[in-house]
DNA sequence: CCATATTACGGCATGCGTAACGATC
DNA sequence: GATCGTTACGCATGCCGTAATATGG
């Protein structure tokens, strides 16, 4: 059994059970690349991949198997080369975030900010999506480090970190009514057109629920994926938006107000998270820090768990 | 990086850093082992083995992360074979059960006799050691199963299963003074010299909390590894035995009565204890099932985690 | 008929083993 | 001086790539 060999049924797997394509993507030649599947299967004793003739139409049951241990395989090889670098490269390498809009745009990029400067040679890319695809980038390896607010926990394979917590603001005009108000109710949002995020992709649930209990139904009028959205919205006089505070400014918003809503909604908590059997390079660390300065004795507890 | 090459650092470490003993073990020549190892390290661009002169004395700071991850590696190549085997060789193949002696001689045996008589063809091994034997051995790979009643959940790497539950009772010569009592009480056990386990081998940390919170010092003049030492002892006059009420079986103690402790003592848990990243053959599942018919379901949620 | 997988075959790289050398205890 | 690791060298295995063949949509 060869690496070559996880390797490539890996690939053709990837590319849609297309040999050919693997082997493209790959650099090297189709027939290569058929005959290590043929040896492999005939060493395992099984078939990995369904044929209908010279076709490669699925994957066997034991196929499946065998695809997420040669994926495990070829993580764990990474992770090796990994620590050749981190002691030979050193300071020097890839970080791959993968993030949500809101965390991207009004987080991360104080901690981006010196990072860059302490990490020079390391190449930062961020990755941005839902947060259920920020937990699968991380899952699969394609991601180092995944923040998000929900359901980055899912995975067995992903250690969670809790790295801050946040509640939500009012944004509006300053000509609206509410603005004069000394303190905001439930009550009152609900009593005004509500612009705030798509539910799937913050702690909108929570949100909605304690609504619910109040009895409460707000009026949303719109749902939008970004602050950024929301906010333009709200200028545009269509309603009030409910956004996380930090992604108010008060001078980038000029024209809007906002009114803290701490006490309204429990706070949110914000994970990061990254892969349990993961090598992390000693920047990775640093990143993790600089997000979050009090959690990096348990990252390096987690990390070395191992031993 | 060739998978030989990580092999044969392996090897070298686990023979104390000997490259001619590694060489033997893997069948192979010396040069080729000490070549293969300079090639690795040269594409890491790192020591492995801390060199002095030509001799190996230690393991670098990488070299103990690489070693982990190439045993990982390993690892999840068997897996892959175990894939293979599962499908082509079905009910064919090995397990090996890591416990202690009490689950060895009065809890496993039914299980072990309906096993082998399910699957004739698994080659069955028993390893027997303390709890944190158990655990660790599962945790490296050298037993898929691990059964103990504690410390074996310590492992990150390792899932445990509740698989039942257990108390305690008292064993003594039937001329005994308590023997007429209806009712035991600590005090009572603790007005007689008392053989019991090892506080290490079993749950005795929770019996002498037990005593302790009673207030009660318990005359302890003899303490052993295993349930028929301590009734050995104890048809010799020289106390009175507490033992895992599983242990004393009427007939064959049949000098000996048994007096059930079940009311002063906390039910002990016994585990079931397997690596979260092990494929499980079909036939070890069964065991599991054999022994505690109702985890199983369970245990194939957990095994296909990772999907 | 085109796209795609398998078979055939020759060249080349790589790992292995034997032998010789060097160093450490 | 004995044990152990490294270097040198020749052989064999096996992988890769090109070309040719077969098969399915």
């Amino acid at each position: 059994m060869k690496l070559h060999q996880l390797k490539y049924v890996h690939e053709v797997s990837q590319q849609g059970l297309n040999i050919s394509a693997a082997a493209e993507a790959l650099h090297t030649s189709q027939p290569g690349v058929s005959k290590q599947i043929q040896l492999l299967e005939e060493e395992l004793g099984l078939q990995i991949f369904q044929r209908n003739g010279k076709r490669l139409v699925g994957i066997t049951e034991p196929g499946r198997q065998i695809l997420k241990l040669a994926a495990q395989v070829m993580f764990d090889m990474q992770n090796i080369k990994r620590v050749g670098d981190e002691f030979s490269r050193v300071e020097t390498g890839t970080l791959i975030i993968a993030t949500t809009h809101t965390q991207a745009r009004y987080k991360l990029p104080s901690a981006v900010q010196q990072f860059i400067q302490m990490f020079p040679n390391v190449k930062l890319t961020i990755h941005q999506g839902n947060p259920s695809q920020v937990a699968s980038q991380v899952a699969s390896g394609e991601a180092d480090i995944g923040i998000a607010t929900e359901s980055i926990s899912l995975d067995e394979r992903l250690l969670t970190l809790p790295c801050y917590q946040w509640n939500r603001c009012l944004v509006m005009p300053s000509y609206h009514p509410l603005a004069s108000k000394k303190s905001i109710s439930l009550v009152d949002i609900g009593s005004h057109p509500l612009i705030t995020y798509d539910f799937a992709f913050t702690g909108g649930t929570l949100v909605s629920q304690v609504f619910h209990d109040a009895g409460v139904t707000p009026n949303i009028v719109l749902t939008a994926i970004d602050a950024d959205v929301i906010k333009t919205y709200v200028n545009l006089g269509l309603g009030i938006g409910l956004i996380a505070n930090m992604a108010y400014d008060e001078k980038r918003d000029a024209p809007l107000i906002s009114l803290d809503c701490s006490h309204l909604f429990p706070d949110s908590t914000t994970y990061l998270g990254v892969r349990r059997d993961a090598f992390l390079r000693g920047y990775m660390l640093s990143f993790m820090q600089l997000l979050s300065p009090d959690i990096n004795l348990k990252a390096i507890e987690q990390t070395l768990k191992g031993t």
